[in-house]
DNA sequence: TTGTAAGCGTTATCAC
DNA sequence: GTGATAACGCTTACAA
């Protein structure tokens, strides 16, 4: 016999079909529909659902309390009496209960999970970065869900679109090569997402960055090459829209202009990145009438690729051709007699993105963050641009 | 004048606190506590929500229609007229509405989320297969979710339990070096979420697995020694418990006896995969009364540190010392002369990982899946292992 | 210390 | 074609 739960007449009751999987009922009375509320027994048994995952409700049902207690014992609060706290958390393990942080992200409005956006996987660059944002974040009981944008900006809004619909608390990102909107990181900005940029960075967007100090490891590259008797020094550079690019290729200019050297802007190459379009403008390069006698590439694929090529075509590095990179991949100290390059603090940027995250996440007001972190670089000095005669005699000039 | 939703009643009606900011009752009549069913008044504001991201509900409450028809509406049901529709899907960009997977997700069960755990983030080995999965994933519209167990047990336990708690609708997994109990992922697969190994396989789960022919490519290399002319043949090997150690030290034995050597156990070397453990296996084997004249590593990066360490010694290569290795990490092909090594399909790996555990999820009954995906390798050759006159020696005797 | 019930944002079922 | 309502699994304010 059904009594409607509204008016609690008994008559007019009829069935009005299944959801999910209980009886449903109208009463014609009131007009109102109802499902019976689930029995309170401690044996029900939901029938019909395979690979039922045990609930707070389901401890609560065994135990006859009610499921804010289990969610109290569960959760550590004080207001619990430690005998039932710890029956609570017998069964717990007895039944194997595992939380469902969904339903936990979904009253809560937090998911504890940090979304990252990098453009690529090839390098080594990216994968240490992460592995230093992951350092801290597991640390501090956050999650993290990695995306690329595979160097397309269209993924790249995809990817924010994801972040959105998951809720991340937070999205650290880099840009993809082809990225000159920010629209979509600025939607996320809107709805308050905390985000944090790092490496590839837009100077449009005013949210906190992370990135290397980009002018003085290329200057100091530049530099050196210099002091190294290089006179002809090219430069292959990267994308202009890129920060970096920009950065990288002020480094080189101001070196040069600071010793006095003419800005040959034929020698000035804007790539890609890649070492496939290194090859190409490295044939240009070393094809040309008075070719360069030294090349700063903007990364160490790249720079690897002008190493290959000068091998190819006979060319003694760092003799007749001097060559520095900027990164320090792990192959560039193997690679002939060691490749020169700019190493930068992969792992460490990563860590400080992750820290300046949670920073953001947790502020209570609008505390003060820093608006760009630098990092400084190191020139490791190897191989592929050590002259020592040339050396000795800068060394002498210049004392 | 307040009625009680039980009861009807109207005098016994008292004022029993607030619930989320509304009027809680209390009838004294039915003892029962109830508030007010939330008004549907169009212009009804949440009035206290700080960045309230926009519903479902606000976009049925702008258009006075149920929240049933926008749900209908934005997933292009076909029982809904198209003038409500484009009226929905319009207000929606208007007032910038993005889906919440979360409350998706908690009622369906499903998560379109894929978590994947890898030991390491170091060599590139594991990012490599990562693009391949992400590949394959994205495609299907899954996302995925990366965890490093950073070689540790602990760390992978820990893992699996967020796995679970984020409710994924897969994993995929590498096993950790420290990891010889299994009892975590048979968790995962007692809750129905189906798993997927890679590389890193353990024979005890009984699971769908995707490997290379470690066998294989290590026999190749060994044999390629052998007719090179090398004749006390070292093979520093990975740790026990990995199955990958296992095949490829069988790989070495069998082609010993195939070419009727005598196996030399004191040449078997069991390390952990690192460069720091091979350096110091490589001077025990090289300091040997009678060293071996070559070595075939477990993998690249110990073939590597061998080669440093013989450099340092004046031990030439390949004249007086042979070495191997497997994975073909980028840096094989440049070091030194190039490093002869087992060239794994990495990306391959990913894309038929991913097929896999996309299949898993799929499929209806238990369908047949394959048990294991054994994929090929490929011996590639260079300096580190050719000396000419040998292998023509050898190839006379054998025609 | 424990219980009650609302609500987080969705989907699904049935009635109309 | 549209509306009403429950349910997904959890936290929490308030009352007892």
């Amino acid at each position: 016999m059904i009594r409607c739960i509204k008016c609690e007449q008994v008559d007019m009751i009829m069935k009005a079909g299944f959801v999910r999987g209980k009886q449903r009922y109208l009463c014609k009375e009131c007009n109102f529909y109802f499902t019976l509320p689930t029995p309170t027994l401690p044996s029900a048994i939901h029938p019909k659902r395979r690979r039922h995952q045990t609930t707070i409700i389901d401890i609560a049902r065994t135990l006859g309390v009610s499921n804010s207690t289990v969610s109290r014992a569960l959760h550590g609060h004080p207001d619990i009496s430690p005998e039932t706290r710890q029956l609570v958390l017998d069964t717990a393990t007895q039944l194997d209960y595992q939380p469902n942080q969904l339903a936990y992200s979904l009253v809560k409005s937090l998911t504890n999970t940090i979304g990252i956006i990098v453009p690529e996987f090839f390098t080594p660059f990216f994968p240490n970065v992460i592995v230093g944002v992951q350092e801290v974040l597991s640390q501090a009981g956050y999650h993290l869900i990695i995306m690329q944008s595979s160097e397309s900006y269209d993924t790249e809004v995809g990817n924010t679109k994801a972040m959105l619909a998951n809720r991340v608390d937070g999205v650290i990102a880099s840009l993809s090569l082809q990225t000159n909107n920010y629209e979509h990181f600025k939607a996320l900005e809107k709805r308050g997402i905390p985000i944090v940029f790092f490496n590839r960075v837009c100077q449009e967007l005013n949210g906190p960055k992370v990135v290397v100090n980009d002018f003085g490891g290329a200057f100091k590259a530049v530099e050196h090459l210099i002091q190294n008797g290089y006179r002809r020094i090219a430069h292959l550079g990267g994308p202009p829209n890129l920060v970096i690019s920009q950065e990288r290729l002020r480094g080189y200019t101001s070196a040069l202009q600071k010793h006095g050297f003419d800005i040959h802007p034929e020698l000035i190459i804007h790539s890609d990145l890649t070492a496939q379009k290194a090859r190409i403008y490295g044939q240009y390069l070393l094809d040309m009438e008075t070719p360069p006698d030294a090349i700063f590439a903007v990364n160490d694929p790249t720079a690897i690729e002008i190493l290959i090529l000068a091998k190819s075509r006979g060319l003694r590095v760092p003799e007749d051709l001097g060559v520095v990179g900027f990164s320090d991949d792990p192959i560039a100290a193997h690679i002939g007699n060691g490749l020169t390059t700019v190493r930068q603090p992969t792992h460490l940027m990563g860590k400080i993105t992750a820290e300046m995250i949670l920073k953001l996440i947790n502020e209570e007001e609008e505390q003060w963050v820093p608006e760009a972190k630098v990092l400084e670089t190191e020139l490791i000095i190897r191989g592929s641009s050590v002259r020592e005669s040339y050396d000795a005699v800068f060394n002498e000039a210049n004392r």
